[in-house]
RNA sequence: AAAGUAAAUCGGUCUAUCGCUGCGGAGGGAAAGAAAAGCACAUGUGCUUUAAUCUCAUCAGCAGAGGAAAGUCCGGGCAGCACAGAGCACCGCAGCGGUUAACGGCCGUCAGGCAGCAAUGUUUGGUCCCUGCUACAGAGACGAGACGCUAUAAUGUACAAAGGGACGAAGUACAAUGUACAAAGGAACGGAGUAUAAAGCGGGUGAAACGAGCACACUGCGGGCUGCAAUUCCAAGUAAACCGAUGAUCGAGCGUUGCUCGCGCAAGUCGGAGGGUAGGAAGCGAGAGAAGGACACAGCAAUGUGAUGUACGAAGGACGGAUGUACGAUGUACGAAGGAAUUGGUACUCCUCGAGAUUAAUGAUAGACGCUGUUUCGGCAGUACAGAACCCGGCUUAUAGAUUUACUUUCUUC
RNA sequence: GGUGCUAUCGUCUAGUGGCCUAGGACAACGGCCUCUCACGCCGUAAACCCCGGUUCGAGUCCGGGUAGCACUA
């Protein structure tokens, strides 16, 4: 099943702070994506931050629907990471920020997340 | 019918598949200890059950952004800190009356300016006693009347100058006196467009000319400060800071007298106590110090909740010529219970409404409908502004489109 | 989320309601100087964030909007 419920959001300051200052990061347009794999051993699910920034979108509705856009479409396309039945499966922290300055359509995103995330799971393993 | 003005209301709907947050419920699972009950035996242990706690790849169910959620411009609640009372300073408000928990809001109304044929909209509005300000122009800018002219004791400056100690010369300092100017004074005199003792009137300058306007001045009223990232709690952990013990032997640090001893401090070691940050929870929403309505309710009594109610009518009423307008004391009717005041605990009905996230949910995809415009009647295009963050009352700003009521102007028909 | 502040030539800034037709420095442009460039000298152009209000008069005072900055765990 395709869900998304609260255990698989990264939250905490000090590990988005360690994110963002250790992780790998490239370019998938409209995004950047920052990710980073759990060491072995740890047993964590795979978790994923998402924004839009305001300094490019002022208004809230704006930021709020590529906000949504974006975690719908890694939510229809996680099974590419490995599907969660599997035991020595492997995990990762991923941020998506978006950085393009128009709206783009759902369609976009999706084919741009999915390049992503088939890229983290080539590299990954 | 068209155009316009004001007030009020709404501001998408449905289906399929997948998903998110909260709530209580059903079902399953978990480990250790505590409580109650029961059973067994050596009065303590073991076993079982109950409810509670925690949890879930489970199951269906219910709820899930706004009229502005925005700007953060006012006001209040709530929280922490400060605080005897009064005054000063500082800040805010300002026709008049009313309304409110409060307000800079709202309602009614008066006067002036501006826009409009009108309905109407918009904007300004305490006072000048004290302290000050009003550039340029103008005789004069807030206690001021120029200007001309005349006489004069004394004063200052400039120029001229008799004189100016020794035997003499030059003539310095100084200097009677005279002239001019300045400032001061106004006893007498003169003129100004008219008039004349002055005041006043008129012309000119100027936004404003003894008339005033303005605020930094005065008067009245209000204001303690900071904000939910406020504030409170939980578990874990301990810092060069705090407390206690120790600080032995040779040498060694600082202070107490230059030295020694002694004393104190201190390093180190052990123990204790203990924040802040990060994490979690409460605050936080089925509310009652803050939703609306119905008309009854609860209790042992006093009583309490509801009700600071609703309807009628009305003295008064800023203003106004008047009728009378916003509002409205007393009164009448409806209204559960009660009837001076105080107090402990308990109770507080029904209906409607019902977000509570926290790296931040309220969504995605596909299709159908509705509305508006256009049309070759198949279609095509458009469907706004915009996203809760402790909660309310206002204001301001952004808004496709739609509806209702009242009023104004113009035209047409009867 | 809350609180506070700022906006003047291209840049940095000055500016008591009237002497503001808004001053200065650097930069730009033109000329002079030089064999040429630089330095130097002379000159020119260039701005009050936007919309209303108060006032005789607004860059300044008041209200609304826009943009930017800082503080706050």
């Amino acid at each position: 099943m395709n869900t998304f419920p609260k255990q698989h959001k990264l939250c905490g300051q000090e590990r988005i702070t360690r994110l963002y200052k250790e992780g790998k990061r490239f370019t998938a347009w409209p995004m950047r994506v920052t990710w980073e794999k759990v060491p072995e051993g740890q047993t964590a699910a795979t978790e994923v931050l998402v924004w839009a920034p305001k300094s490019l979108f002022k208004r809230a509705v704006k930021r709020n629907r590529l906000r949504r856009l974006m975690r719908e479409a890694y939510r229809l396309h996680q099974d590419i990471l490995g599907s969660d039945s599997d035991s020595d499966q492997l995990s990762f922290l991923i941020a998506f920020n978006y950085i393009d300055k128009e709206e783009q359509p759902f369609a976009t995103i999706e084919k741009a997340v999915i390049k992503a995330l088939k890229k983290i799971a080539g590299t990954g393993q």
